[in-house]
DNA sequence: ATCATCTGTCATTTA
DNA sequence: ATTAAATGACAGATG
């Protein structure tokens, strides 16, 4: 098309019609299309303008529309939905009519869409659907030289729709008329731009495919669209998606309107309460409709528009399957912290094999004997401890029920620390911090031996608490050798567990010192390194001078004969106090041989 | 399986 | 002499 009109167009057309294709190919022209089209905005806005009002008018008749189509509806008792006072079957067979009924309709349209505007076009169907109004022939309105009667099946069933409202087939096709009018514009003006064989519409529609069942009964328009022509001629329709479009063809439709069809396929007929929204759903689809349209047209009315999926739904999606398998879903599902997964996973076995399999080594003293009751103490403890967890989220209750003993160990050890220690050991129940959880499990460990003892002071207090408040609150309490043994040492593990931790600190914080003083050594040797050598460039320059200058003082003297000194026999020699001699060399051997 | 690292613990030294 | 802190060494856990 823009090609047709190519030579047809002014030089500065051409130009801007050469911004135009390099615009819609996403060349980088340095700035925006506007900057070289200055009337674009205006054309734009005023486009905009025209869009919105005509807009407004298509919504405000779509709502008189939609109220005596409501008059015509029954309140179905079970489902609460308005329903149509017809018999499926006869809807069935009403929808196939109206798909063909709409294409022959749009074809019309489309015969004389070349000669008429929108407005022109609006007006027509709203001349063409007058619910609230007396009827009025579609062919009255229409332009006399294209006349619906040349269709042979829209005179009758637009003749009983405007008669005979209440007649199920003539409401069936009120409500087909009701969802397409908006999309029968889009159609128009898909037509309008391409003017393409209607021939190939007319015939391709109406044979109802099944994936134009929904599509064709709600969007009849574009139905040909979707089952032929989308295939004919689709990037075309990609290229006039693109921005585009409103200055290359006809300026009354929107880019919009392109992707109510899409849009409208996707709905059942069964779904009313979508029916009454259909601008809504157009527009909340219109960002999706740039990618692969059929894909998204197939995925998009189970995900968005299937009332049966609500979130418990969703599960089902997922790989594992909540009827098939329980435990899975129910770790998963309320658990999006991970970390819970990781308390699951099968590495929270070596913890607890540690645990246990710790106590004979680790306790030398009077410990062991009573840790060795400790698996059983610990599920004493665990059923003791079980109804402290309430407090913390059901997720973690459904959790520790699903998994095997010993992590359900852990994980009442670690539920039990928290009750006891409220003086800051406590932990939230799922981190992640394996080191933490590592740490936990050391301290629960001596906290569950404690417990076993029943001493009456947490872990926290007999470490931390000072030497004279320590001893006040062991010597206020009557404790046996055993639990004074245990006391005695968590405190000592504990301290010197800071204690190493502490140590480590520091060997690294004096390893890391240690490197910073090695680099200062290294930089400070360069340093002198360096400045020796300056040094010596320095001194070799000196001796050259001192060398320069006494040959030249050697050279000035004469003897009394005026000859020359000869350097061989003679030298110069200062002393202390700058007096400079000639000395001769024998002489002077013989001087530094006295 | 192996290695490096982290951490807790014990024995010993140090303050 | 006593005690807490510091530290070396060892073993288990972990990546």
């Amino acid at each position: 098309m823009m090609e047709i009109e190519l030579p047809k167009m002014h030089p500065s057309q051409q130009d801007m019609e050469l911004i135009d294709i390099l615009w819609r190919q996403d060349v980088d022209l340095g700035a925006g299309r506007e900057v070289f089209d200055l009337s674009y905005r205006q054309k734009e806005v005023e486009l905009r303008r025209q869009r919105e009002q005509e807009e407004e008018k298509r919504q405000q008749h779509l709502r008189e529309q939609e109220k005596a189509l409501l008059a015509q509806l029954q309140l179905d008792e079970e489902t609460g939905e308005f329903v149509p006072r017809t018999s499926p079957a006869e809807g069935a067979l009403t929808e196939a009519n109206t798909t063909n009924r709409q294409i022959t309709q749009n074809g019309a349209f489309t015969a004389e869409g070349d000669a008429m505007s929108f407005d022109e076009c609006m007006q027509l169907l709203a001349e063409t659907f007058p619910l609230d109004e007396p009827t009025q022939p579609a062919s009255t309105c229409l332009d006399p030289s294209i006349p619906f009667s040349t269709d042979p099946v829209m005179p009758p069933d637009m003749a009983v729709f405007t008669q005979n409202p209440l007649q199920p087939d003539s409401l069936d096709q009120a409500w087909m008329e009701l969802l397409s009018l908006p999309e029968l514009q889009q159609c128009l003006s898909m037509q309008m731009q391409e003017t393409t064989d209607m021939d190939g519409f007319m015939n391709s529609s109406p044979s109802g495919e099944v994936q134009d069942t929904n599509y064709s009964q709600y969007l009849p328009g574009m139905d040909h669209l979707s089952s032929g022509h989308t295939e004919a001629c689709p990037s075309k329709y990609i290229n006039t998606y693109d921005g585009s479009f409103n200055t290359l063809v006809s300026p009354n439709f929107s880019q919009m309107s392109l992707n109510g069809p899409d849009v409208g396929s996707k709905f059942g007929p069964e779904q009313f309460c979508e029916l009454f929204y259909p601008e809504m759903d157009i527009k909340v689809n219109n960002g999706l409709l740039t990618s692969d349209e059929t894909n998204m047209a197939s995925q998009l009315p189970e995900i968005a528009c299937d009332p049966p999926v609500n979130p418990m739904d969703l599960h089902s999606f997922s790989p594992g399957n909540f009827s098939s398998e329980k435990s899975e879903p129910l770790t998963e599902f309320p658990d999006s912290d991970s970390g819970l997964s990781l308390d699951a996973s099968p590495g929270i076995n070596s913890p607890g094999k540690s645990m246990h399999g710790d106590e004979s080594f680790g306790f030398s003293d009077s410990d062991s004997e009573e840790m060795d009751g400790s698996p059983g103490s610990a599920e004493s403890d665990y059923t003791e401890i079980f109804p402290l967890v309430h407090h913390s989220d059901g997720v973690q209750v459904l959790v520790s029920e699903k998994f095997p003993a010993e992590p359900r160990q852990m994980r009442l050890k670690n539920a039990k620390v928290e009750p006891a220690e409220a003086s800051g050991h406590s932990k939230p129940p799922f981190t992640k911090d394996k080191l933490k959880k590592r740490s936990e499990a050391r301290l629960s460990r001596d906290e569950q031996r404690a417990k076993a003892l029943k001493i009456p002071f947490t872990v926290d207090m007999i470490i931390n608490l000072p030497v004279d408040d320590f001893n006040e609150m062991t010597s206020k309490h009557e404790l046996n050798e055993a639990q004074l043994a245990l006391i005695r040492d968590i405190r000592r593990r504990g301290k010197n567990k800071v204690a190493a931790q502490n140590c480590r600190k520091r060997k690294l914080e004096n390893i890391v010192g240690l490197e910073y003083v090695l680099d200062s050594l290294k930089e400070e040797k360069e340093r002198l390194k360096k400045e020796k050598s300056e040094r010596s460039a320095s001194l070799r320059e000196m001796k050259h001078q001192l060398n320069a200058l006494y040959q030249e003082v050697f050279s000035m003297l004469r003897d009394e004969q005026g000859r020359p000194f000869s350097t061989n026999e003679h030298s110069l020699q200062h002393t202390a106090d700058g007096t400079v001699f000639l000395v001769p060399r024998l002489k002077k051997t013989l001087v530094e041989n006295n």
